[in-house]
DNA sequence: TACTTATTGAAAATGATTTTCAATAGCGAA
DNA sequence: TTCGCTATTGAAAATCATTTTCAATAAGTA
């Protein structure tokens, strides 16, 4: 599977594959949805039967530490996490399903310009985040 | 004070107005930072010594109810209310000092279309901040 | 002023996340 | 391969944020 990469990084960052990591990495990096540390539970026990909720929470905090994950905000909560594109990403959420999409090519330069200009702030960073329906939804 | 506006609100809407909601409603009304629960209730106690937590809790939820404030998501916790812009409307805040301007007249419309086109969503909501140094912090 | 009932704060309950700890297992060195 | 160090594990307890329960109180209308 393709979680391969995942797991070398953990590797080539000193952390350790074991098969409770790598029930987590295999559940997180398939799915398409942001998935709540309790889901990942649910998921991946059914891979690794004696896994533990904690164990879940570390490795989702690495995951997350290595860029590897990102975690998605929503009306409903923001404990969910997903597979963090690569480079620079958003996500557009579908509303019912909760599917999970990304996309590049946001230009937000004359935007971020003409705010720096009108409000004196120096602009950094910027979260842009979409919401409809998906193509089976709609 | 201008808080005023807030407390008609809430007694147009059926609840009554009492020395509790004044003193949450004055805090988070003439703040310009997002407040958590916690920090209204510290900065709320000034004012009404005898407060209830239990009560900031409450009256934060009547006050996003009627959209008079909005819970702000940031990287370090997404718990902090502030009051909500007029508006179509968008936050800007600085990294340094946590202080917070609105901003309007984004033109999305063109980036959605083609992100619509792209993945197959029918694009419905979209949330943008962004992040930097205010004047004073820069 | 009197009455109805929404609101209050304290305390307990809940739910999510983190910490502690002793047993286990990954993996680099020999 | 085997060995030994130590990172990792899951269970249980602790912590932290939020919600619920409940009896006393006070807002607002008649
Ligand atoms: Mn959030
Ligand atoms: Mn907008
Ligand atoms: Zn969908
Ligand atoms: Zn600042």
């Amino acid at each position: 599977m393709v979680a391969d990469t995942w797991l070398e990084q953990l590797h080539d960052n000193g952390y350790r594959v074991t098969a409770a990591r790598r029930a987590v990495v295999d559940t997180v990096h398939s799915s398409t949805h942001a998935l709540t540390p309790i889901e990942v539970y649910d998921q991946a026990r059914k891979k690794y039967r004696v896994l533990g909720l904690v164990t879940v929470y570390r490795t989702l905090e690495k995951l997350e530490e290595l860029h590897l994950i990102q975690r998605v905000h929503q009306p409903q909560g923001c404990q969910a996490f997903i597979s963090a594109g690569i480079g620079h990403q958003h996500l557009l959420l579908c509303k019912n399903c909760g599917d999970v999409a990304f996309f590049e090519g946001d230009d937000l330069d004359a935007l971020t310009a003409s705010i720096a200009k009108k409000t004196g702030y120096q602009i950094q960073e910027h979260w842009l985040q979409l919401f409809g329906l998906c193509g089976k939804c709609k």
